[in-house]
DNA sequence: CCTACCGATCGGTAGG
DNA sequence: CCTACCGATCGGTAGG
């Protein structure tokens, strides 16, 4: 992520961008549980054990650590979800991975609140700004992603046309949203079993004549 | 709402309760916007010109505020939604009319930030406490009328049983959050239209022989 | 990366 | 319902 070709001959270079990831990630798991608004310089240092100016000194407003939570967690996202289901074939395979990789990343907590983007993108909604900007930017990205698959999916003759692959994007959005929310009300993953389940059904009805790969683990079982 | 059968002759406590109420109503409001932590005693106040004491002499703590915001928000939520879907028969009638007077609510900004559950929910589902439990009771609720109406459905035959009720009710409610969800991030009311194709769709392919009513009006149309 | 400081706002208490 | 006040914390600035 370094801009400067030669960062081995700086140590200062290194130690800073290593601060400022520390940061950010920082951010992104308390933003989780919190919010991105309840985010503060204190108590990030804290956390830290820097100073609250060692934060700014890096993020110059709160604004700009958002948005730097914002992208740490795309980041850590993409590393845990999206990269290791591209190791499939596109179309319904590897939709299949990315929502099994999905289920997995909330019943694992890779952040303490479930789902970064679940807990971020109602907070800020209602919020025209970068931070908003940011959030719209990685969930176009993300519903991209599937829908390219379940293209993929419907020109190999895998899949119905009753929905459109934006529509079926949508819908497999919302309900592996709706099941982050019910893990984290209820304090147990059974809800991700239930999203699965509809998944299953939903896809499987639009589904023509493709094995699927019977790699998928049960989240939290 | 009043527990007393006497109200008429103590004006204090129908000001009382009217305030009350504004400052409930109010909070709901802002929580709808900026999430029910961003919600402060101060702003409130200036909201209704009042002194930040008048709102801690009726809610003690902003925990208790939180908490009426939300009964409050389920009240008018019962009024806008509820209520007028109860003129249709049980079943898939009345199913489709709390669907369409849900999409109406949204669209009609009836809180400013769209569906006040969709804004909350996700802010407080990993904070244990007497706001979580509120938000669970309203969202069970809602959940349960739901199902109540797919198990009428399928009772009276015309839905089949290839999901649960339960499960059909999860994914309903999954959609038109992402719905609202939708909507905020776009400013603009189209997700709405996608929600109730893709609704259409499920249920219509869940449905067997029955006509809907098509008192169905567009939202944002 | 640090300390020291700023004005503003927070929830809450006291007393009326 | 009000004013007056409390300690704590907020984001941000200045200067190093």
């Amino acid at each position: 992520m370094s801009k400067d070709a030669t960062p081995k001959v700086d140590g200062r270079r290194l130690k800073g961008d290593r601060t400022r990831r520390a940061i950010a990630v920082r951010a992104a798991e308390r933003a989780s549980l919190e919010g991105l608004e309840q985010v503060s310089l204190g108590r990030i240092a804290t956390d830290l054990g820097i100073s609250k100016g060692g934060i700014q000194a890096v993020y110059a407003t709160k604004e700009d650590l958002q948005v730097a939570a914002v992208e740490a967690a795309t980041e850590i996202f993409v590393e845990h979800v999206v990269k290791p289901a591209m190791d499939e074939p596109p179309g319904l395979t590897r939709l299949w991975a990315l929502i099994d990789r999905w289920l997995g990343y909330v019943d694992r907590r890779v952040f303490p609140g479930g789902c970064f983007m679940a807990a971020t993108v109602p907070e800020f909604d209602s919020q025209p700004g970068r931070v908003r900007d940011a959030l719209t930017v990685a969930r176009r990205a993300w519903l991209a992603l599937l829908e390219g698959q379940l293209r993929q999916a419907r020109q190999q003759g895998v899949l119905s046309d009753e929905l459109t692959p934006s529509q079926l994007a949508f819908e497999i959005d919302a309900l592996l949203t709706a099941a982050n929310t019910a893990c984290n009300l209820a304090d147990q993953p059974e809800p991700l079993n239930t999203a699965r389940a509809v998944l299953a059904a939903r896809l499987g009805a639009e589904r023509r004549h493709t094995a699927r790969k019977s790699k998928v683990r049960r989240p939290g079982g």
